[in-house]
DNA sequence: CTAGGGTTAG
C-alpha cells in the first residue's frame, strides 16, 4: 500500500533526524516537508497546505517558489491558495519573487493583479513594491517596472507612477516605450493635457523614439484639445519618422472631425485616406504615398471607423445619413456589433424616438447581437431623457435581478436625473443601493453628485461631497473641477472662482468649458466688462458655446447688430451656429424688430446648417402666436 | 492606444 509505506518512511526519516539532533533535525524535516508538498501540489491537492500551515516557514516557501517558477499557473495558484490560509502571512518579499517569476514568463496580467492586491489589499505603497522588487530582483529587469508603472495607473496613482520612471531613470533604467504610452494615456484619460504635454516633450528630450502608439495618443491629444490641423498634421511627423499610420489614429481622426462639425472631412477622410493633406500643408505628393502605404497596409476602415462616423452623423442631427452609412456597411461585408447598435439606439433615444429605439433593440435582438454592458444603461438614460424616469427605474430594477447592471454606469444615470427633479433622497437611496450590491462610486458618480447638490441646494453641500471624494482616494477630473466652478459662479462667488482658476492653471488643468463657465457666471450677474476682457483673451480656445454666451449677452442687453456682428466673427471662424444660437438670436429679433427680418434671420441659419429642435420650434411658434400669422 | 454615463450656452 502506498500510503502506508510512505506515512512509515516519512516516520522513519523523521526518528532518524530526531536521533541526529536539534541542530539538524529541521533542514531534514524541511526537506521531507518540501517533498511532500511538491507531490501534492503537482498533483493538485491542496487540502496538504492546510495540514502544513504551521510549518510554512519562509524558506520552505520561497523553495516551493521556486521549484514551481517554470510553471506559473501553478505557481499564482499556490500564492493565492496560501493568501487565503490565515495562518500564513505572505512577506512582501514572497509576492515579489512571485512577480517576477510571472513577469519572467510573459504573465503579465497575473504579475499586474499581484501588484494591485499589494496596493490595495494589503496598503503597500508604490515604492515599499519598488524596492522589495529591486531586492528579490534587479534593478534591470525592466518588464518588471513596466508593470509597476501599470499598476500605479491603473489604480490613479498618478504622481507614483510619475516618480517610478524618474527615480529609475537615476538609475539608468529608463522603461519602456510602452510603460511611457500607458503613462501618457492616463493623462489623457484622467484628462490632464497640460501634463500630459509636459510629460511627451520629457520623454522626448530624454531620448525616446515615439512609436504608432505614442503618435496616436498625440492625435488623441490635440483632438481633445480641438486643433484638428495639427492632429492632421501628425501623420505627417509620424512618415517623416518612418512610421506608418494604423487605423486607430485614423479613427481618432474621423472622431476628431466629426466632433469639430466637419462631418465632410470625416468621410473624405474614409473615402481616400490621403486626401486629409488637401487643404491643410497643400502637399499633395506626400497624401499620395501616405494614401499608398496604407492601402499597401491593408488599412481600411474598420468596424469601429464606421461607428465613429455613425456616431458623427447622429451628433450632428443626420440620423438618416447615420442609417444610411449602416446599409453601406452591411454591403461591405461589416456585420453591426453591438457598439452599432448602442450608438444608433442611444441617438434614437436623445431624438425623442422612443418608439424607434424600442424597435432597433428588438431588431438586434433578432439579429443575435448580444447586449452588452452599455446597452442596459443607454435604455435607462433613454427613458430617463424622455421623461420616463419611473420607467427607468423598473427597467434598472429588471436589470439588476438579471444581473445585467453589474457596473456603476445605469445607477450614474438615475441619480442624475432623479436629482434633476431636485429629489435629493430619491438621489441618495440609489446611491445607497450602490454600496449595498457592493458597487464602488467612481468618479462619475462623485461628479454627478456634485452637480446635483449645485442646482438641488447649492455649492455647500457639493463640496462636501468634493472633499468625500478625496476621502475615498479618488482624484477629481477636469470635469469636475469645472463643476465646481460652475457652482461658484452661479452663486456670484468671484472671489473663490478666481482662486480655482488659478489653481486649475497651476495644475494645467483647464479647457474652454472652464473659461465659458466663468464667462457665463460673468454674464449673468452683469459683470459686462470682465465677460469681453475674458472673452477677448480667450482667442482661439473660443469655441461654439463661447459666442452663444457671448451673443445672448448682447441679445439681452439690446444690442442686437452687435449680436449679428458676433455671429458674422463666428462663422469666419468656421463655427457654425446651432440651435441654441438659433433661439437665442429668434427670441431676440422677434421682439425687436419686422417678421422680415424673424424670417431672414430663420433663413439665414437654417441655411447655414441649424437643425431647429423643439425649443427652436417653441420660439418660432410663440413668436408666429403673437404676431396672430 | 480609438465610438457608447457626469461639466459650459437657449
Amino acid at each position: 500500500m502506498f500510503l502506508g509505506l510512505h506515512s512509515s518512511k516519512s516516520r522513519y526519516l523523521f526518528v532518524r533526524a530526531l536521533h541526529i539532533g536539534p541542530k539538524l533535525a529541521s533542514p531534514g524535516a524541511e526537506d521531507i516537508l518540501f517533498k511532500a508538498l511538491c507531490v501534492n501540489i503537482r498533483q493538485k491537492k491542496w487540502k496538504i497546505l492546510n495540514q502544513l500551515s504551521s510549518n510554512l516557514t519562509n524558506t520552505l516557501l520561497s523553495r516551493i517558489f521556486r521549484e514551481f517558477q517554470a510553471s506559473p499557473g501553478l505557481l499564482l495558484e499556490i500564492y493565492q491558495r496560501i493568501g487565503e490560509h490565515k495562518a500564513i502571512s505572505h512577506s512582501l518579499n514572497s509576492c515579489c519573487i512571485t512577480i517576477h517569476i510571472m513577469v519572467g514568463r510573459k504573465k503579465y496580467d497575473d504579475a499586474l493583479s499581484l501588484m494591485e492586491q499589494l496596493m490595495i489589499s494589503k496598503g503597500h505603497a508604490a515604492f515599499e513594491i519598488f524596492e522589495a522588487l529591486i531586492n528579490t530582483g534587479s534593478v534591470s529587469n525592466i518588464p518588471v517596472f513596466d508593470t509597476l508603472v501599470r499598476a500605479c495607473t491603473r489604480n490613479g496613482l498618478t504622481d507614483d507612477a510619475y516618480e517610478l520612471i524618474k527615480r529609475l531613470r537615476i538609475d539608468s533604467c529608463w522603461v519602456s516605450i510602452h510603460a511611457m504610452n500607458n503613462f501618457l494615456n492616463h493623462l489623457l484619460k484622467i484628462g490632464d493635457i497640460g501634463r500630459f504635454w509636459i510629460a511627451y516633450r520629457e520623454m522626448i528630450f530624454f531620448g525616446y523614439y515615439e512609436n504608432v502608439n505614442t503618435f496616436n495618443l498625440l492625435i488623441l491629444a490635440l483632438c481633445k484639445e480641438c486643433k484638428l490641423s495639427e492632429a492632421f498634421s501628425v501623420l505627417y511627423k509620424m512618415l517623416k519618422s518612418g512610421i506608418i499610420p494604423n487605423v486607430v489614429g485614423v479613427n481618432m481622426l474621423v472622431d476628431g472631425a466629426c466632433r469639430a462639425d466637419k462631418l465632410d472631412l470625416a468621410v473624405k477622410l474614409i473615402e481616400k485616406i490621403g486626401i486629409m493633406s488637401m487643404g491643410y500643408k497643400g502637399n499633395p505628393e506626400l497624401a499620395e504615398e501616405i494614401m499608398g502605404k496604407m492601402v499597401i497596409m491593408g488599412m481600411s476602415p474598420n468596424i469601429r471607423t464606421y461607428g465613429i462616423l455613425v456616431d458623427g452623423y447622429s451628433r450632428n442631427g443626420f440620423l438618416e445619413d447615420a442609417f444610411r452609412l449602416c446599409d453601406e456597411m452591411v454591403e461591405k461585408g461589416l456585420i453591426p456589433n453591438s457598439a452599432v447598435y448602442n450608438l444608433l439606439i442611444h441617438w434614437l433615444y436623445m431624438e425623442g424616438d422612443v418608439s424607434g429605439a424600442l424597435f432597433l433593440l428588438s431588431n438586434m435582438m433578432k439579429n443575435c447581437v448580444p447586449p452588452d454592458r452599455f446597452t442596459h444603461s443607454i435604455i435607462v438614460k433613454g427613458l430617463c431623457r424622455n421623461g420616463q424616469v419611473n420607467e427607468a427605474l423598473r427597467v434598472h430594477n429588471w436589470g439588476l435581478e438579471k444581473n445585467l447592471a453589474k457596473d456603476v454606469f445605469s445607477h450614474n444615470v438615475l441619480i442624475d436625473y432623479i436629482f434633476r427633479d431636485k429629489d435629493i433622497r430619491g438621489a441618495k437611496q440609489v446611491l445607497c443601493s450602490m454600496f449595498v450590491r457592493g458597487l464602488v462610486p467612481d468618479v462619475v458618480t462623485y461628479g454627478t453628485m456634485i452637480v446635483g447638490y449645485c442646482k438641488a441646494s447649492g455649492i455647500e453641500k457639493a463640496l462636501d461631497i468634493y472633499s468625500e471624494m478625496i476621502k475615498m482616494n479618488k482624484n477629481p477630473n477636469l470635469v469636475i473641477l469645472n463643476s465646481i466652478l460652475d457652482g461658484f459662479c452661479k452663486e456670484d462667488n468671484f472671489d473663490y472662482s478666481g482662486v480655482l482658476i488659478g489653481e486649475m492653471k497651476r495644475l494645467n488643468m483647464y479647457d474652454a468649458v472652464t473659461f465659458n463657465t466663468l464667462l457665463s457666471g460673468y454674464c449673468c450677474s452683469g459683470k459686462i466688462e470682465e465677460a469681453f476682457g475674458l472673452f477677448n483673451s480667450m482667442g482661439k480656445m473660443a469655441n461654439k458655446v463661447t459666442f452663444n454666451i457671448m451673443i445672448n449677452m448682447l441679445c439681452k442687453l439690446g444690442l442686437f447688430e452687435h449680436a449679428k456682428e458676433l455671429l458674422g466673427v463666428m462663422l469666419c471662424r468656421g463655427l457654425k451656429p446651432d440651435e441654441i444660437t438659433y433661439t437665442t438670436l429668434i427670441t431676440s429679433v422677434s421682439k425687436t424688430s419686422s417678421s422680415e427680418e424673424v424670417v431672414k434671420m430663420h433663413d439665414y441659419l437654417v441655411l447655414r446648417g441649424v437643425i431647429p429642435d423643439e425649443q427652436t420650434f417653441k420660439a418660432v411658434v410663440s413668436w408666429v402666436t403673437e404676431e396672430g400669422i
